[in-house]
DNA sequence: GTTGCGTTTATTTTT
DNA sequence: TAAACGCAAC
């Protein structure tokens, strides 16, 4: 480790004593080199890597600094026993081993966002609202940032006339008493139950104490009530605690991340010592100047002002286009112009947008320009449906109570099992205050007049399909060999083959499950056994995108602002620049849906902080585009910029008009491209 | 239990 | 515009 590749702040930072330390760290300054410096240099002092916790949000941040910890320090075996990983695998380790103190069972299941709202549509449907259909995930947001602030189920109070909260007191305690009744435990009770433990059980909060005796935390100003609860309490009375973070880039407060966290750490943690990095090692000055003179508008910051000394570098190009087809077109070319000039690749550039529909008409620009492009985001989500289905007959037959799983599963593939029949068994359940699934165990004797001998039938198969699971489980047979009996039985590919549109989409999902199968395969030889194969589940239940992230080649990078942060390119468009897109329509003039929150009402000043957050991912050069014109929601609507784009200074930018060089001639390659492009959309018919 | 049609409603997303 | 959802008909 060689201090001196540190400017002096970074250095000051990372040989900090003890106590507590807010470092904070402006867009590009280096602050992940700071935690990972800081690590290795808490280490060379003596602490124990057992004794160092280092929380992030995301499992990539995590792995990043494992890996540059690792590599800094050059003892691979040190840099393992290090805790580094999110917030929510903590809380989950933490649980695994005080289950009993929070009275629950080892066979826990967690439930992810779709298991969640299963929960709650079932909730609704018991509650009987048939008048007004409304917006689940709605109310499952409440119920989250409600949990975060540690309003208990029975304490929720509504606004005064606001019927998402009212059907939200309705709902939160008996979403949180299904959760307990299923054995589950959902994200947010994965720090929220852990700060519970802590609170009632003294030796246990103790115990953790003991052994971290340093806490590091990335991306402070993401972190919510709850997890600056969770951070207080590990640190305890020795108070080492170091974060980083930057006010200027908090960007998800709706959804319960609090920037007075990081606004008011100074008064939470007395004798906190502050550290600003203000020097940008990624952009321009002009870039720089121009980022710094948006966010300056915003009150109630930190208060920095980044600077850079690498030369000016380009202005900053403001095109406006006369409609969203003239906008893409104009990105299309100036990328053709940019990466035939040799000086940068596909991969040096990305597109910005504020949401994600922003993107289609981006998309068919640049397929006609035969341009590669990878989108980060999106709806990935039904793709790994199949392995999510494969998943729950694993965690039915390992936690019996867990009713969304069993609903998942109990008509997948179809054998006869419909809603009215569940809607018995269920209530049969609650009369009885048993499980759905010990109801279905003895349906002959239990139901025999209310279910038809034919459905009673394919239950009996159910059941017994799920016993031959559960045995080969119990007699040490690996989840990978008992699931590809089970795909056998339920002839699964067949199923997937039919429900496919294509044979390649069939292919593609049982690709999926062969996957599933050999990580299966590798988990039971690294640790055989039941309660090792639910903690597996678990475990994967936290990571989004399984293992394997492909190398993403030559491409264009599309993405939305949100998903660009932590990112940087050498080449940077921000696309629709306008009001009503950045900022948003929807903070301008909020929902019914949306949570009303007196403390931090949804004011423009998040959204700057995205105009922010995208303008200074670029290193050399910055576009910000907008139309005239636009379609939206099949309406043609004239277009005001962006409040943001015209807070721009006007010497920073240049303006091009996007239609106009349109209409200039096409060089011949680009003609070229366009020929290419047409015989490769012929062969694929 | 599935399919199809009309109605409705349009952010951001990780764990 | 377009996709997601609910309800009614098969």
């Amino acid at each position: 480790m060689d201090l001196s590749k540190l400017n002096p702040p970074q250095r000051e930072a990372v040989i900090h004593g003890g106590g507590p330390l807010l470092v904070l760290a402006g867009a590009g300054s280096g602050k992940t080199r700071v935690i990972t410096y800081r690590i290795a240099y808490l280490l060379r002092g003596g602490i124990p890597p057992h004794g160092i916790a280092a929380l992030t949000f995301t499992n990539k941040a995590a792995e990043e600094m494992r890996e540059r910890v690792g590599k800094l320090v050059g003892d691979r075996k040190t840099a393992a026993k290090l805790t580094v990983g999110t917030f929510h695998s903590l809380g989950l380790q933490i649980i695994r081993r005080e289950y009993k103190a929070l009275g629950i069972p080892s066979g826990f299941t967690i439930y992810d966002a779709a298991d969640q709202l299963g929960t709650v549509r079932e909730l609704l449907r018991t509650v009987h609202v048939t008048d007004r259909r409304f917006d689940v995930k709605a109310i499952l947001t409440r119920i989250s940032l409600a949990k975060n602030r540690f309003v208990r189920p029975g304490e929720y109070r509504p606004a005064e006339v606001d019927e998402y909260d009212e059907i939200t007191a309705e709902i939160y305690p008996r979403y949180q008493e299904a959760l307990r009744a299923y054995a589950a435990l959902d994200f947010d009770d994965l720090i929220t139950e852990t700060v519970r433990l802590f609170e009632e059980n003294a030796e246990v909060r103790e115990r953790w104490q003991r052994r971290f005796r340093h806490v590091l935390v990335d991306e402070y100003q993401d972190t919510n009530r709850a997890q600056l609860m969770l951070v207080k309490h590990l640190c305890g009375d020795h108070g080492n605690l170091c974060v980083v973070g930057d006010d200027d880039q908090s960007i998800y407060s709706w959804r319960g991340a609090d920037p007075a966290n990081i606004l008011s750490f100074e008064r939470v943690f007395p004798g906190a010592k502050v550290v600003k990095l203000e020097q940008n090692y990624r952009s321009t000055p002009t870039i720089l100047n121009a980022a710094n003179a948006v966010i300056a508008n915003n009150e109630n910051r930190h208060g920095k002002t980044l600077w850079s000394n690498r030369p000016d570098g380009d202005l900053l190009a403001h095109v406006v286009a006369t409609d969203s087809e003239h906008e893409a077109k104009f990105v299309t070319r100036e990328i053709g112009q940019l990466t035939r000039g040799g000086r940068w690749s596909y991969r040096d550039t990305a597109i910005l947008y504020r949401s994600n529909v922003q993107s289609r008409i981006l998309e068919e620009e640049l397929r006609t320009a035969c341009i590669p492009y990878v989108m980060y985001g999106g709806q990935q989500f039904f793709e790994r449906k199949e392995v999510k289905d494969l998943i729950a007959y694993l965690r039915l037959a390992l936690n019996s109570r867990d009713e969304i799983a069993l609903r998942r599963i109990i008509n997948y593939p179809a054998r006869g099992i419909g809603a009215t029949t569940l809607e018995r068994i269920s209530a049969r359940a609650q009369a009885e205050t048993t499980t759905m699934w010990n109801v279905l165990e003895r349906i002959d004797e239990a139901m025999s007049k209310q279910i038809r001998p034919g459905t009673r039938q394919a239950i009996g198969a159910f059941v017994a399909l799920m016993q031959k699971v559960r045995q080969g489980l119990e007699a040490g047979q690996s989840g990978a060999a008992v699931a590809r009996v089970l795909v056998e039985d339920i002839e699964l590919y067949a199923d997937l083959h039919s429900a496919a549109g294509s044979h390649s989409a069939a292919q593609r999902r049982i690709d999926n499950i062969e996957s599933l199968f050999s990580s299966l395969e590798r988990q039971h030889e690294r640790s055989p056994g039941l309660s090792a194969l639910a903690q597996y589940l678990r475990q994967l239940s936290l990571v989004n995108d399984g293992d394997d992230t492909p190398d993403p080649g030559d491409k264009i990078v599309l993405t939305t602002l949100h998903g660009a942060k932590g990112l940087e390119f050498p080449v940077v468009f921000m696309v629709g620049m306008e009001e009503e897109l950045l900022p948003h329509a929807r903070t301008l003039a909020p929902q019914v849906t949306d949570v009303f929150d007196p403390d931090h009402a949804s004011d423009v000043s998040e959204e700057r902080r995205l105009a922010y957050v995208g303008m200074t991912r670029a290193q050399d050069k910055l576009y910000l585009t907008r139309s005239a014109l636009r379609r939206i929601r099949g309406r043609t609507t004239e277009r005001t910029p962006s409040r943001f784009l015209l807070e721009v200074p006007k010497h920073f930018t240049v303006q091009r008009d996007a239609t106009a060089e349109a209409h200039e001639l096409v060089p011949t390659d680009e003609l070229s491209a366009l020929f290419k492009s047409i015989a490769a959309q012929l062969s694929d018919d």
